[in-house]
DNA sequence: CGTCTATATGTGCGCGGGGCATAGACAGCA
DNA sequence: TGCTGTCTATGCCCCGCGCACATATAGACG
């Protein structure tokens, strides 16, 4: 019960407002992701992700392209100035991080990490909500991400459509 | 770096709208806390924090009175009702924490709980970063608060107004 | 005691974010 | 072709919050 503390000593030093900073996340790890799909990843409603998409492109962080083959979807990119925004965000995150754990040997963070990786694949539910999961990742960092891995065990690849 | 995920998965399933339930938990084991510092703990203005409690005192939930000695001060207490509501609020909490790390063996969470005090004992900074640490703390379960320890290891103690 | 400053609380005003309901565009199917 | 489901976008409104200011009190000083 203490360990949620540590959520709230990163957590209450979120980088920027919140479903912005886990927008570009998530959109630097995952182009051409859908509206409907950036909004279970950032926990908004389909509007109100509208609206922070309108608010991203006006500010030329991220820009609407047409889908290849749905013409109603719209598929999301960073511009070069959204990928160095969200850079910022996730080395602030890392530094915020890092910093709090600082006073942990190298062994007890390697024990940690093996404890965090088997609890993510314990709470992982469904496709959908591994992307609200990895929004705020590193995913240069994360090379054989835990989630990627238990969502091939189960089946299911994200970029399709199927939950499990 | 992946154990912040732990951090989003616990805190995506927050009780409710976030500093309602950080005032009544802590009020529940602060009472008698200022608005002043309510407001650090929740993490809101002085302005908004009146008007947080403006409603939670019209929710029933808690009640001002005159402070003892300070004309100036309000002095907030939990109703019984508002009691009730910290105790749901908590329990929620709890219940999602230990959801979360069911998949942890008895020695496993000893090891992390070591790890989060120590963790947290390195980060807090001064008498307010405790309130906002210990906003949703399960204080009927945190009989030896780190927190209130290293507090005291430096010369602190809560209810007064040096901050280290 | 009068005054001046610092502190703490409460308020008018406006802004921005987000949800609900709805409209428009498109895919799939009979 | 028409019907239905899906995806996106918009009108409208509410809520929460911060800024600047007003009010009340404590403490210090002449």
């Amino acid at each position: 019960m203490i360990s949620d503390d540590i959520v709230r000593a990163s957590s209450s030093r979120a980088p920027e407002a919140g479903p912005a900073a886990s927008a570009l996340a998530l959109l630097a790890h995952q182009p051409g992701l859908s509206i409907r799909m950036l909004a279970v990843g950032v926990g908004l409603s389909h509007a109100g992700t509208v609206r922070l998409v309108d608010r991203l492109a006006t500010e030329g962080l991220i820009e609407r392209r047409e889908h290849s083959s749905d013409g109603r979807t719209r598929a999301l990119y960073l511009t070069p100035t959204g990928k160095i925004a969200s850079d910022e965000v996730l080395a602030s995150r890392d530094e915020v991080i890092a910093e709090g754990l600082s006073i942990l040997k190298p062994d007890e963070l390697k024990i940690l990490c093996d404890m965090a990786e088997r609890v993510l694949r314990d709470r992982l539910e469904n496709l959908e909500h591994s992307y609200r999961i990895c929004r705020l990742c590193c995913y240069d960092g994360c090379t054989n991400c835990p989630i990627d891995a238990e969502l091939h065990e189960r089946g299911v690849e994200r970029g399709k459509s199927g939950d499990g």
